[in-house]
DNA sequence: CGTAATGTTCACCT
DNA sequence: GAGGTGAACATTAC
């Protein structure tokens, strides 16, 4: 699930949950998500309280009272949660962090153990390191296009490139090149600038959208490509008026891989380029 | 049983 | 260096 909205919901879950508290334990399930020692991450956290959050692209930041930070990272199945008592945990919570005041324990939760969970002296340090763009929703009109025009590359993968801007995954950039009628093989520097201006009207309205909605992408507008990602088949057995481009009623939206990702497109709103 | 999967990274080739 | 391709990671769900 972890795009850019879902991040920035679990950041908001956690700042509702986990703010304010101290952390009192830490119960590591499973070590793979760790991308620190055990011994490491305990000594930074423990006996510490969490001051804020923040999110940059797909990373959550927890912010601890001394200035360093927990960086989550959910790779392709992550989720976080919350339990009060051991039995309770989540299936898949791999990491816990107990809160004094509460009780509650914060649950990372990761079925196919992809996250990874990490410390940073700072947002700076940590978007350096991890050579991390603008996030998709402050990268500013012009900036997309001067980024996209330098470089000769499928305007899919160069959005999926999370040092261009970070935040946008497989799903939202088939949708933000859908509401901006792009076809994703196009290349970035053939894009006009009133297409880059399409494209970056079409990624504030899809992220917004998405999160207003909790990144709960069954309930986005009908005008939204996502409801005819193969998905949705399980969710509406026996309909499948959903594989039809929501402007073209007649038109059927196609399935291909680029940049070796599965990606819908509309043959008619997205012509391919000659 | 086979297949595909929301992300990231690295090796290898042109 | 730039760009493309494919695999690997670990596991579930259909």
């Amino acid at each position: 699930m972890p795009e850019l909205p879902e991040v920035e919901t679990y950041r908001r879950f956690i700042d509702e949950v986990a703010v304010g508290q101290t952390i009192t334990g830490l119960d590591v399930f499973d070590k793979h998500v760790l991308a620190v020692p055990e011994d490491e991450l305990r000594a930074a956290l423990l006996g510490r309280t969490i001051a804020g959050t923040g999110r940059l692209g797909k990373n959550c930041f927890l912010e601890l009272d001394n200035g360093r930070l927990l960086v989550l990272h959910f790779g392709m199945t992550g989720d976080i949660g919350a339990y009060r008592d051991a039995p309770d945990a989540p299936r898949f919570t791999r990491v816990a962090w107990q809160l004094a005041d509460s009780g509650l324990n914060l649950a990372f939760i990761d079925p196919r153990k992809f996250g990874r969970i990490r410390l940073a002296d700072s947002v700076e340090a940590y978007q350096k390191a991890k050579k991390l763009g603008p996030d998709a929703l402050q990268i500013t009109p012009a900036e997309l296009h001067q980024k996209l025009s330098r470089r000769k590359v499928l305007v899919k993968p160069l959005l999926l490139d999370q040092g261009l801007t970070a935040g946008l995954g497989n799903w939202i950039v088939d949708e933000v090149l859908f509401q901006a009628s792009i076809h994703p093989e196009r290349l970035g520097n053939s894009l006009s600038e009133q297409e880059t201006t399409a494209l970056h009207a079409a990624i504030q309205q899809v992220l917004t959208t998405a999160i207003q909605h909790e990144a709960n992408y069954r309930h986005f507008p009908k005008e939204f490509l996502i409801h005819a990602r193969e998905w949705d088949d399980s969710a509406t057995p026996g309909s499948d008026a959903h594989t039809f481009c929501p402007r073209h009623a007649a038109v059927k939206i196609a399935k291909s891989y680029v940049g070796g990702r599965a990606t819908y497109t509309c043959p008619v709103c997205q012509p391919a380029p000659a």
